[in-house]
Formats: structure tokens, sequence, C-alpha cells
DNA sequence: GCATACAATATTGTCGACAATAATGACAGC
DNA sequence: GCTGTCATTATTGTCGACAATATTGTATGC
């Protein structure tokens, strides 16, 4: 792989804020992102826009690129639209399920326990968000697709600020609950096993009083 | 005004669009904007990418900008989520309106009721789109801002395709509808001024079966 | 010694030139 | 006259150079 698009760069950046890499608040200069990728300034710039938009990091006018600090308001706002999003996905989900698209989630869990044996983070990273990311495309509605992945990147900025371990460990069972609920044709159940999966991951957020994203020097040594 | 940001040019082409004066499909060459907007083509696309991802134009590779051509399907899905978004933005509201807010959009009203008077189809679109915008930031979320300037957009493109008349006669007396009953604070009455409201704008779309926007000459000429 | 002004450096913002690709038109062969 | 091929033109994609701005370091006056 010699030249990295566009996407795939925003891609290993989104990764590598997911991972703790790089944590919220850290610079990201244009020129050392352009040597890491082996790319043109140019691009680099296009990205960081790909990312803002994506509230992965925040672009200071004439300042530069930084990693976004979500706030825990930010952090409640976002599981609770998206609790609301992933039930519409779920609802319209009922309807267009065959045989055939059950047989590729269940693949893709697969998947899933896989890496999580592997215990290889960034696999089990992309494939957790893309569970989600394939149900909501598989409802087949253009912009609940583009909204979840929204949604799916900046849970991951939260996650990866706010929580206590380092471990990505929301499992897979949890997503083969669902699937197992789908497979049956049970809508409600699914709903619930969904709202369960989510309110669980927030629940092992430090959301209460510690936050873990200084917003500056003066909070740090306040 | 001599050198217009991308945000102003954004907006330029998004009222055109909404205005009618774009209509779907229509090709966008990056030097006539240049040329129009008298600035670069760098500049013009970073407005094509922005206007990409709210929905207002698809990007082929190789190929150029289009304006984008939304499906019926489209439509429903956008009016759908955004009757759950708004019911969302009026939750949190009760909570946090005040006099002076409810007398910001009350003023906000007053000069929609002064666009209507006037007739001036721009400020009408403008203040329109305004007034759910700013209900949104007043709901204090970041990310529902950001979500509702996206459905903003994407619903005006799908009236300007779907709207039998050209005008865009969507009063202000629903607006002051749900202002009134939010200064109630009566928030199941906004909710469904809210639904009928939205509702109301669908219905006055020709989703039924006779599209406006041509994919194709091979449509057109079937 | 401290603060302020100024210079040097580093970083971002903008643009125009060139390369790559697609669309169009001309031409030759049949 | 029609079709396929090639050349021409038009348009988009990419990059590096330069300008504008912010940051850091240095010196000077008090």
């Amino acid at each position: 792989m010699d030249t990295l698009t566009a996407e795939q760069i925003a891609e290993r950046i989104w990764l590598s804020i997911a991972e703790r890499r790089l944590r919220p608040g850290m610079r990201l200069k244009e020129t050392e992102l352009a040597e890491v990728f082996g790319t043109s300034r140019a691009r680099v710039r296009q990205v960081l826009g790909m990312l803002e938009r994506e509230g992965l990091v925040t672009i200071e006018v004439n300042k530069g690129a930084f990693v976004a600090e979500p706030s825990v308001e930010d952090a409640r706002d976002i599981f609770h639209i998206r609790r609301a999003v992933e039930g519409r996905v779920l609802e319209r989900l009922v309807d267009r399920l065959d045989k055939k698209k059950i047989e590729t989630i269940r693949r893709h869990v697969e998947k899933e326990r896989i890496a999580n044996a592997d215990n290889d983070q960034r696999q089990i990273i992309k494939l957790s968000g893309g569970f989600h990311q394939m149900l909501a495309e598989m409802a087949e509605a253009e912009f609940l697709s583009v909204l979840m992945r929204d949604l799916i990147s900046r849970s991951s900025l939260i996650t990866a600020a706010f929580r206590d371990s380092a471990k990505y460990n929301c499992g897979p069972d949890e997503h083969e609950e669902i699937l197992n609920h789908l497979r049956d044709g049970d809508p409600e159940k699914a709903q619930e096993a969904m709202r369960h999966h989510l309110e669980h991951v927030e629940k092992e957020l430090r959301l209460a009083a510690g936050r873990d994203t200084p917003r500056s020097l003066k909070d740090l040594l306040s």
C-alpha cells in the first residue's frame, strides 16, 4: 500500500484515538501527519476536515488541529441520541431482514468473537463499530447510515476519553443477543437488548465526577 | 464584501438550490463557481466537500459535482428522522427555556412574518430553517445542532425537488403555534404542533408517483 | 531582575501550476 | 454512411511554493 487515500488516513487516525494512543487535546501538526502517512499537507488538511466534521478533532483557525475533548455533557447527549437512533434502525430492520442478511450479521459477530479471543484491540474496535454500522446500512435509509457513522466516531472518542481501563471490553455477547432476537423476529426483545447494550457501555464510563481529559494546563494545575 | 468565506459561498449555493435556481442533477463546474464567487478553485472544492457532507451535492470522482437528486425514499426517511429529532429537541427545551429565550424566538418568528409579507423568498427560506436551528441550539446539545443543520439542508433540497409550487409557503403561523405552546410550558402540545407542522410540510410534497427529478436522459425519454 | 518590544522560527492558510482523467470531435477504414 | 480509433479539448486531482499568522526566543530599557 503505497499511497493512502484520505479515508484510509482518517480511519488510521480514528483508530489511534479509539486506542488511546492519541489522547484528547493532543496537537495534530499537519507536517508531522504528512510525514507519518507519506502524503502531502493538502491531503492531511482534507482528512482533518473530515475528522472535524465527525467530531473527532477540533480545528482552531490559524492555530491548528487537536484531538477533540468531549465534555461529560457531550457524552451523555451522544448516548442519548444514539439510543434513539439505534431504536429507529431496529424498527426498520424487522421488515427488511432475510436469511441472507441474518447470516451476514452472524458471520460478523463470529469475527468479533475471534478478535476478542485474540485480544486484537484494533480489530475489536473496528468490528464493534462495524456491527452497528452494518445494522444501519441494512435499514436501507441513506441518512441513517451517515448518522450512525457519525455517532460511532463520537462514541469511540467518548469511550476512549472516559473509560477506566484501556481495554475495549464490550464483548460480542450482547451483539449476539441482539442478533438472536432479530433472527427470531422479535423486535421488542431486540430493542430491549440494544438498550441494555448501550446502557451497559455508558455505565462503564466515568461520567460522574472525575474527567479524564484536562482541557488545559490551567485546569490541570489549579 | 470582497472575499467570501467558504461558509458564505456554501450558504449562497444552498439558497440557490432551495430557491430552485439550481435544480437536482445540474452540473457544478469548479471553474465556473470560482468565477461567479470571485475566488479560487481550491476554495470551491472545499465548499463542494462541505455541501456533499450535507447531502446537497454528490461528487463523482474524476467527473465532478452535481446537485444531489434525492429519491422519494430519501425524502420519507429524512422527514421520518426529522420528526424524531425535533421531538427530542422539544423534550430538552422544556427544562431550558426562560423568558429571554422565548423572547428571542418570538422576535425571530416576527421576522419570518415580515419576510412573508414582503414575499422575500430568500429571507423566508433562511429564517424558516433558522427557526428550527435556533430551537436545536437552545436544546444545548452540540450534536443536536449539527444534526439539525444537516436535516435542514437535506429538507430544503427535498422541498425544492418535490414541491409543486415554486412558493415556499410554509408560513410562520405554525412556528408561532409551537412557540406559544413552549411559552405556556406545555410540551405535549408543542410536540403535537411540531408533528403537525412537519407532516403538513411533507404532505405538500409530491412523493406519491411522479417525481420531479429525472435521474438521466434515459429515464426522461423512456 | 522583570517586563516589554522586537526578531526569528514554526505552523497554518491560500493559491496557481502541472498531471491525470474524462468528454468531445475528427478522421480513416470498410 | 456507419463504426471504431485516435487526437484535441475540457475538467478534475494533486502538489509544492509563497503569504499570513502565531509562537518562541532574545535583547533592551528601567
